[in-house]
DNA sequence: CTGTTAGCGCATTCAC
DNA sequence: GTGAATGCGCTAACAG
């Protein structure tokens, strides 16, 4: 006899009531007479009694728990749209089931399943890349799906996210308006659609608008490391570039400390904008110029959006796509 | 007719065996005879079953996920453990509720609250101090508690953290051997008792071992931000000090850009020492030297300690506290 | 090795 | 307003 977890029954008894009113009560129900409704609520709190959440889900087919699905939740930019996630989840009553995937197929579809076997009432995806086999598992399931800082090429999901083609686009311009006409594109893998598709994309507008033509040596394809950052100031050499737009605040930091360390002068001799405006940022000297996203909000938005799908609320519009306004804030790291 | 969710009981059917049997392939149960395990399979994958985890965790009365009580998932240092937490979990096949509480006591009973509600099968709390309050509750329930790179003052509850009297001690004696007699200590609240009975007390170690008296003007609190950091530089002035250990990487950084930001010269009038070398420490100029911690680790051994617990195995030695090594790395801030 | 029978704790009709 | 009765989907004895 020793965990004697107690019970809506237990309650019921102790109230006089049946459980059907005390469940009442527990839920808000209005349909109870408010002295009924006090005696109930003096036993819950003397019993200590705590809905089993388990149960009510079964019953209810709720869970109140959202899927969060992240690459790592040690990087800042994501885990910066997590708190934001976090937040506005706890504000409707969610709580967050939160699992890394290191942006791995396997592990997102691994993940993604053990969420559905949950009975997540709905998920948020973080990745920059949606592969067939998991749009098909997301398209199978009927429970409701949004991208968080990020987007689907096909505009098949609900995403929430910045014009990646605009800001980047004038990040770059700014670049050339300083004189550089050798800019680097340094971003993650390309087989990401929004490093190939919209990245470049903006980046080749900024030099096509100035009629600068587009150089593939130029383009560096690499993971989001700080470190694959860190080695890559030697190739950026060899090529003559005197600038650069990078795709991540910690590759961003990377490039800055090698090339700094090499002894060249930012932004004197090389110039650096990055694209996230993380707390990285502002940590470095000199502090990096960079495309702002509210990051937090990306968050915060998704999971608003994600509470509205919940709901089946209508999402005015019917917009599938969400998307947030960015900005642009020069730093040291550019003339 | 909508979401027709497929049940065991379709699969019993469908396959021409008892809801049972599903049950037992299900759950890899050996006493299932070769031949109808595989036509059960045969059936789940046609059928695309997928167990209910909600249903199953009434049943059983296990969920298969513990709660994160997290300050914030923002903070790298937390952040780390979190992916350690995270890893060891999936690895024995737990999710984890990740909830920030800000470090606010208020929020913390709530979300210990709600966690309990949700039927976690254990819970991972990170934070530095345990008010009266949280650790009643956390008396009162049965479903076992680890602390994460923390500590329990009153030594009541399973811990996994360093040692942080001899860790700091070393620290400052580093400083104390390059000449500094005026060695700040710099930490957040001494509220918390990882910074005013620990840190504190290896830092005082080191000075009175040395013949050095200890001023309390040298004292800072602050609490754990950037910012609390970067404007501390004039105070540090003020009262002399040539060198300052920090409880905080990020706390620290702030100091450093502080100081040089005011034209100081880190370490050549100024030397640094940091507390958790997590990865901020190696992206600024000079990089911290830093107190080493497995941080990682942490997490992942907290974790794997929560499994023990929630299988009630026997914990080796039945030691309630786990200490991990720390080192520590001299870098740029320090000569 | 396999089927039957009970619940797990609660939400939810449907009567009263 | 309130109670009685069902069932959510599954696990866990208990038989056989």
């Amino acid at each position: 006899m020793e965990k004697q977890t107690i019970t809506i029954y237990d309650v019921a008894r102790e109230a006089d009531v049946s459980m059907a009113t005390v469940s009442r009560v527990v839920n808000g129900n209005p349909n109870v007479k408010p002295a009924t409704r006090k005696k109930v609520l003096e036993v819950i709190d003397r019993l200590d009694y705590r809905p089993n959440a388990v149960a009510r889900g079964l019953a209810s087919k709720k869970t109140t728990t959202v899927g969060v699905i992240i690459p790592d939740v040690t990087n800042v930019y994501f885990s910066s749209l997590a708190r934001g996630i976090d937040d506005v989840a706890s504000m409707y009553k969610y709580n967050i089931i939160l699992a890394n995937s290191d942006a791995n197929e396997q592990k997102e579809l691994q993940v993604l399943n053990t969420l559905l076997a949950k009975q997540v009432d709905g998920i948020i995806f973080m990745g920059n890349k949606i592969t067939d086999e998991l749009r098909k598992q997301i398209d199978k399931t009927k429970t409701p799906v949004v991208l968080a800082g990020s987007l689907d090429d096909k505009e098949e999901f609900e995403s929430v996210h910045i014009n990646y083609v605009d800001a980047v686009e004038e990040a770059v311009s700014d670049l050339i308006n300083h004189g550089n006409d050798k800019i680097a594109f340094i971003s993650g893998p390309l087989s990401e659609p929004i490093n190939s598709k919209y990245r470049l994309q903006g980046y080749k507008n900024a030099l096509s608008k100035n009629g600068i033509a587009c150089d593939e040596e130029l383009v560096f394809e690499t993971d989001y490391s700080y470190h694959s950052g860190e080695i890559l100031w030697p190739a950026l050499q060899s090529v003559g570039a005197t600038a650069a737009y990078v795709g991540d605040d910690e590759l961003a930091v990377g490039v800055l400390n090698g090339a700094q360390d090499a002894g060249a002068k930012v932004p004197t001799d090389f110039e650096i904008v990055t694209s996230n405006n993380s707390k990285l940022t502002e940590l470095v000297r000199p502090k990096l110029s960079s495309i702002t996203q509210p990051l937090y909000d990306i968050g915060a938005v998704s999971m608003r959006f994600l509470t509205k799908m919940m709901n089946k609320e209508e999402t005015s519009a019917d917009e599938k796509t969400i998307e947030l306004p960015y900005g642009y804030i020069k730093r040291g790291s550019t003339k």
